[in-house]
DNA sequence: CGTTTGTTTTTTGTTGACAGTTTTCAGGTC
DNA sequence: GACCTGAAAACTGTCAACAAAAAACAAACG
């Protein structure tokens, strides 16, 4: 019996991959700052490994914008723009607005309705309680976006957010101190649209759950992008 | 005295881009069916250059669209899905609409006015006489709205919008015979939308622009959808 | 006759070395 | 002292060969 071909990588990962990987983390850590350029023999070294296996990393990096290449001048961490970012987040918003739409006019199956309403309830109580981190309740949020994506039966779209989540720009900005779902109003709103989006899913509404899902990153960004200039205001002061 | 750096590739094509074009073209030609097997050794014969090359020129195909890679397993032309077409514009058409609305919310520039009423009297010429390719028309149709991409002011945005525009998948379905406006009332309809678009954003009115860079590209995608499913039917027919 | 197992062949992954550019830096000039 | 000039170092691009994995094939088994 051949089992359906799980897409998920079960094999062991690339070795590119695994060096991709771990040069990611160590780009959001801060170790590696932006602007600082990554040589790929020294790499090569760091990770004895050949330079082949650390110049595909180097493009995987570039892909999920972490690093910027330029032909015959090597790689360098992306310097972050904080215009970019809003521009990011708008672009997010309009496609998973779109991922809304389609999924509520497909007709939501019990299942979908079913998984969105237990994240709901878990968004409520980090709401309420304010007992889980900043960070758990914008992983729940996450996961949400994903299963309605997903729903949405648009492979292009789906392959398009799911890249955009990995895309590093607003990560890098991340690091460790959250920007978003610290005070209880926000996390109260964050549960509201989400609450509203499964209602109007439920519903079929494809035109209003298009609105809420953009109108909920849209006030994602908007609180993260005052949270992110105080802060570099502050590191900058730090210095 | 340093240029500010033209982005633009004034310098050769590196090596690999030059062969992922090639193979682009070949893809698209149909020379190379959706779901060859692309080796590595081959097309380095056939380039009389190394496999390290060749293997990047894979990669850079994969990003467009044109092929998929499976980790240990190679490289494959990409299966054409009429389902992914769809998803595809659709995803594009949202796309288009943001960047319109940001287009209008940032009050256009008269350099940008200027240069849009120009094409649009062009495509309107081109919708009254039927002088120029169907082809032709839709490259007019394809700089405007490269045109309004870039003064949305949203990097980001811009770049996802170019990269889905080289993206291959309708290219492939193209061919030779162009699926859009073939018809006069077709191009009509084309000027029409694009006259209202200019409009829009000249008065800086962003809901209006979003709403039709949408229904513009929406359009053309349930144009050429059927176009294509004939196609299809009719090359199946052939066999 | 279909299935499975083991072997051969093909293809990808990785390595180390060489060639061509770019960057760096020292010396000379105005 | 700033600026241009040219050699040296460093880095990326490319290549050819080796190692490992996958695919294809053939023989044995049920």
């Amino acid at each position: 019996m051949d089992q359906p071909a799980t897409q998920g990588p079960i094999c062991a990962l690339t070795l590119p991959q695994q060096i991709a990987d771990h040069l990611g983390h160590r780009i959001m850590n801060g170790e590696l700052p932006p602007g600082s350029r990554l040589k790929e023999e020294e790499f090569a070294e760091t990770y004895t490994v050949s330079r082949g296996p650390v110049r595909e990393a180097f493009r995987l990096l570039e892909r999920r914008g972490f690093v910027e290449i330029v032909p015959r001048h090597g790689a360098r961490v992306r310097v972050f723009d904080p215009a970019d970012l809003a521009g990011l987040f708008s672009t997010r918003a309009v496609l998973f607005g779109l991922a809304a739409r389609q999924a509520a006019e497909r007709g939501a199956p019990a299942e979908l309705i079913e998984q969105l309403a237990s994240q709901v309830a878990r968004l409520r109580h980090s709401a309420e309680t304010m007992e889980i981190s900043p960070s758990e309740h914008a992983t729940i949020a996450g996961d949400s976006q994903h299963l309605i994506a997903r729903f949405a039966a648009n492979r292009p779209l789906l392959k398009m957010l799911e890249e955009m989540t990995s895309r590093a720009l607003w990560r890098m900005a991340w690091r460790d101190t959250p920007l978003d779902f610290k005070t209880q109003a926000r996390r109260r709103q964050s549960a509201r649209f989400w609450s509203d989006l499964l209602k109007a899913i439920e519903a079929g509404d494809a035109a209003e759950a298009e609105r809420i899902a953009r109108a909920l990153l849209e006030a994602s960004r908007d609180h993260m992008i005052p949270a992110m200039a105080s802060r570099r205001a502050l590191s900058a002061a730090a210095e």
